[in-house]
RNA sequence: GGAGGAAUAGCGAAGCGGUCAUAACGCGGCGGUCUUGAAAACCGUUUGAGAGCAAUCUCACGGGGGUUCGAAUCCCUCUUCCUCCGCCA
């Protein structure tokens, strides 16, 4: 949620700032400051009638001791009372649509980001040589299937399209890279938690994915069950919601946290041949971070972020670039984002590997995640967080980044410690 | 699944239709007095949200609704926790 009071003195920036990322605010904030200014008189109003009520009804047990005749005053007050229930109903007719305004806007993009869509999006930095092969690729599909790491198609007879199995190897390889990505993570001082794989509905609305995203998940229905819980789709709405409703003390920030979960998402997967295997599925395995900081240090806590995320992809020993995206590419809920896209050669391109975004107080404030400060004042807290690493582009990755021309796949060195052998034949 | 009980500030807990939610009382936290320092003792202080330039006002006793002039207190409903019984990997 963006700020009301800061969309009430400068609404000219924030639609000027949302129209960078192509979201055309006009009518939403001239609708949002129409509500504002409707709810605020409503409130007055009905305080001031509260403000009588109260007043008079602390007179009410004196007048009976001292018996006076308090019919008169009951009738007066029955009135009172009728006319704050009417007024709150209006007003909460009135907030309930202010609120859906405020929940739809949003985030600012940061001031220093290239308006637009991806195509203005800036590589910062590359990493590693593009690899070279004497041969002709193959694509990690046929690499997977060949070398029974992945069985697509009992993935798709369990469960439909868009879910396929680890086996053997590809399990082991699969369950190495995570355990790799914990290990590190854990060096780095993050504390790893193990969450629910189905959340309550207020975690995505902290989260900033609903109300827009409430169709891009795995919804649970069970008889004469009234709570409404569905399929994470990354990890990070549980990690953001860990202090919903919390003041966390300045003394406890940062609080920097990873999770491994499946992650569920309904997105449609793509048919394009580029997208082929486990590039975009229904279920796919992530370790998630996600960091609470002091508004004055989340800047310092995102480099930061960017660099633990670099950092695995480093040791992997893959090419890879990391991006600024521009306004428009960023997500709803985010300031600003940048991209860790690793190269896939089959697809003779690059390709998202890890996300790390920087909400500022734009979950906090949906969240009411709150810390106090040393000298009692109460600031919203800023969230960040990134991907560290979603493994269904690891692991095509590395299948066709270290093949060989003889079909098999040489295993990064880093992982050769969990698996106990170098060659996956 | 059945039967009971409970939910009040950081924690424990009192209040059970109006004069105790400016939330008693206790613990903890913070500041101070005393002390070489600490402990003890004593004194003070310690929830959040919203409206308003401000004075000030309003709201919150697990969530939501209702009864009433007035609800922490009575009624309905949901959630969570505890005790007992049943069932179960």
């Amino acid at each position: 949620m963006i700020d009301i009071k800061y969309i009430r003195e400068n609404p000219e920036d924030v639609i000027g700032r949302l129209a960078a990322k192509g979201y055309d605010a006009a009518v939403d904030i001239e609708n949002l400051l129409g509500l504002d200014r409707e709810r605020r008189t409503l409130i007055g109003e009905t305080e001031a009638l509260k403000a009588e009520q109260n007043r008079v009804t602390k007179l009410i047990p004196k007048y009976k001791k001292e018996g006076v005749d308090i019919s008169p005053v009951l009738k007066k007050m029955k009135e009172l009372s009728d006319s704050i229930k009417e007024n709150e109903e209006r007003l909460r007719e009135v907030e309930d649509r202010f609120n859906s305004c405020m929940l739809v806007l949003p985030n600012l993009p940061d001031p220093d980001l290239l308006p637009g869509g991806k195509e203005n999006n800036q590589p910062l930095r590359y990493f590693g040589k593009t690899p070279k092969f004497d041969f002709e690729p193959k694509n990690h599909v046929d690499l997977c299937t060949e070398l029974g790491l992945i069985d697509y198609k009992r993935g798709v007879k369990l469960s439909g399209s868009g879910f396929w199995i680890y086996r053997g190897l590809g399990a082991r390889l699969e369950w190495a890279l995570l355990n790799f990505f914990i290990d590190t993570h854990l060096s780095r001082g993050f504390e790893f938690l193990l969450v629910p794989h189905m959340l309550g509905y207020e975690c995505g609305l902290a989260a900033g994915q609903f109300p827009k995203f409430k169709n891009e998940v795995f919804w649970l229905e069970a008889e004469g069950d009234e709570r409404h819980r569905f399929m994470l789709p990354t990890a990070e709405t549980a990690l953001v919601s860990l202090h919903y409703d919390e003041i966390i003390p300045e003394s406890e920030l940062p609080k920097k946290y990873i999770s491994y979960t499946p992650c569920f998402r309904r997105e449609a997967g793509s048919y394009r041949a580029t997208e082929r295997g486990m590039v975009r599925g229904h279920q796919f395995n992530k370790v998630e971070m996600v960091e609470y900081t002091l508004p004055e240090d989340s800047d310092r806590a995102f480099e930061e972020l960017v660099e633990s995320a670099e950092n695995l992809v480093k040791l992997l020993g893959f090419h890879f670039r990391t991006v600024k995206l521009a306004a428009g590419d960023c997500s709803a809920s985010m300031a600003r984002t940048y991209d860790i896209e690793i190269y896939i050669p089959s697809m003779n391109g690059y390709i998202e590997v890890s996300s790390v975004s920087n909400a500022r107080d734009y979950q906090a404030r949906r969240g009411m995640m709150r810390t106090k400060r040393a000298n009692g004042k109460i600031d919203y807290v800023h969230t960040l967080n990134g991907s560290g690493l979603a493994t269904s582009r690891i692991l095509p990755a590395i299948v066709e980044q270290n093949q060989n021309a003889d079909g098999s796949v040489r295993v990064p060195e880093v992982l050769q410690k969990y698996l106990g052998f170098d060659l996956i034949k």
